[in-house]
DNA sequence: TTGAAAGCGCTAACAG
DNA sequence: CTGTTAGCGCTTTCAA
């Protein structure tokens, strides 16, 4: 509840824009007025309202002020909530520009849950946002959601939804710097090479494979099944470790391995250290992400950054952009698909 | 905003409460009420009336119904933001159970930042939300926060404020844990032990200090200013790294380290494994919070776990309850300390 | 430049 | 059990 002020009685009273039109000598729409537009009135009125405004503590009420104006000022961000810290950079920055655009952020983890997204689709409906952010692989297939963008702006984050219009999208390469990654790993003098690819299903996965499959093809190397260990339920550790079963299984072992995620390579070379095989010494590792751990391994793992920081701060501005012109007709979306670079340090050794 | 249906002449109009009682057949207060209070009508109003709102798609519009309830049905939850994943686990057990209880979660970043801080203050003066989570070592110390128990009830974790009895707060005893895991180093035969603070003057790294004086002096073993190597700045690597030089600088080198937090010791282990030192072979390393990392890192670091998850849900439950009484009174604050544990691994060798 | 008045969509008394 | 009525606090025409 907003600001209180003592009543006559001593009973706590919200401050309401009447009590500082009263006390301004002014009528509430001034006082609105000298808040909004402050060119609109004369100088003598603002200064009465403001100084009206500092002694009873005013702060208007938000409910109010969407009801009227029909316009919250808070964006929702979606986020697959598995508790994989990726995410942590872009939520920052998605938080500093749209704070610094006067949204406040509301959270909500889909958890790949159909109830859960219905939730919040209702909560997109119910008015309580003005934007939508999509920060995930899953996107919401509730059929609500599809009703979504005609009410308010929404934008995806590292996926789209292919053959769609109605979103702006921020997302990489992934097809292409997957390829770029097994590409750097040829050049070493690798020739066989596994992966290891994300989540089953989600198209980010799918494109790394394909990338990898690109590079080899490029290069006139073979397809190995034997060499694509599937059954990753996520993009990380648990998926790089049972990969490593994967590995030691195998009679013969690849000298380097592509994984879709950092926190997959990460698990995974955890593992064959544990078995005592020597990284990069026995076998090399690329990465994809480059997370804040990728740097402090030992070995430093050589991989594809994702320009997770930028892409907050683009995707939030794009949305503030489009929120602010969402009244004149259904502004134009974008696509914007930003370079990955790739990150030598030391898991990867350079062949004879 | 809300979702609309065709008008007479095509133009889209929000579904409000009026439409659903018109095609209902009924007052827009017995709508309110099929919603709110079901029992509180004949089953065949509630009938008609749910047969309208599916017909119609009808959503309540959030801002109205804040307006007349006074209620937003949301919590601020304010982080530091520092780009710490700590919080990621944290986060996610707050949003499980807040929405479970059908609240939503505005996230904030006070970034140690003044003029942030004040932003969030106001925002819970505009009454944009019931509740306040605050989740960070530095509680802000805007004046403007001062007064903000008194108006929606408000939440610590990870430290408190000392003196204060107008918050739940829900922590660890830092210093105890601490003392807990170098009496371990101790009893590990380790006599010459060093420690690396956490961000200097916070709260939890004094206590942190604090707790491994405790333990030598506890041991008799004496407390050594070339031994506890300050400057950190923050819970983060760099700290660790920076850590490291002092060791490096010593002529007389410990036989073990514990760091204020995991990060700190990832990053110290890093920059001496990369100077040639064998851990724990050399140098036994034992960290404060069991970070995902701390398991997946080679040596696996053996570490004190701080309850995130637990103490995520606590305080939510907590909140949930005291928001839920809030009408009735200031209902009553919890002061939850949850106890840490030890997790051995393989960070920490047994002396001689 | 300012004020009066209407009303955003909903809930809560109060009658009936 | 249901309807009528008032009004939450604000913004925005419309007139003056």
């Amino acid at each position: 509840m907003p600001t209180r002020e003592a009543d006559a009685d001593g009973a706590p009273r919200t401050v309401t824009i009447q009590d500082v039109a009263r006390r301004a000598g002014v009528s509430t729409a001034t006082v609105s007025r000298a808040i909004a537009l402050p060119d609109r009135v004369t100088e003598a009125t603002r200064a009465a309202v403001f100084a009206a405004i500092r002694e009873t503590g005013y702060t208007p009420n938000a409910a109010a002020r969407s009801l009227r104006a029909k316009s919250t000022k808070m964006v929702l961000v979606l986020l697959p909530g598995i508790g994989n810290s990726f995410f942590t950079p872009v939520l920052n920055a998605l938080e500093e520009v749209f704070t610094e655009g006067g949204y406040g952020v509301l959270i909500g983890y889909t958890r790949q849950s159909r109830s859960r997204e219905t939730h919040y689709a209702r909560v997109i409906r119910a008015g309580q946002v003005d934007g939508v952010l999509v920060v995930t692989g899953n996107v919401p297939r509730d059929e609500e959601f599809v009703s979504v963008p005609d009410t308010v702006p929404m934008s995806l984050m590292f996926s789209e939804i292919p053959g769609t219009e109605q979103f702006s999208v921020f997302d990489v390469d992934n097809r292409g710097a997957s390829a770029e990654a097994v590409r750097y790993l040829i050049a070493q003098g690798h020739r066989r090479i596994a992966h290891i690819p994300g989540a089953e299903g989600g198209l980010e996965a799918n494109e790394r494979l394909g990338g990898y499959c690109d590079a080899l093809r490029e290069a006139g190397l073979p397809i190995d099944e034997a060499l694509i260990w599937r059954g990753a339920s996520n993009f990380d550790f648990a998926s790089g470790d049972r990969a490593a079963r994967d590995f030691f299984a195998l009679a013969d072992k690849p000298t380097a391995v592509f994984a879709a995620a950092d926190e997959i390579a990460l698990g995974f070379m955890r593992a064959l250290k544990n078995g005592g095989v020597s990284i990069p010494g026995d076998v090399s590792v690329i990465g994809f992400d480059d997370t804040e751990y990728a740097v402090h391994y030992d070995p430093a793992l050589t991989t594809m950054r994702q320009p997770r920081t930028e892409m907050g701060r683009l995707a939030a501005a794009d949305l503030l952009r489009r929120m602010a012109s969402a009244r004149d007709g259904s502004p134009s979306t974008s696509k914007v698909r930003l370079p990955c670079e790739l990150v030598v340090r030391e898991s990867v050794r350079r062949m004879g």
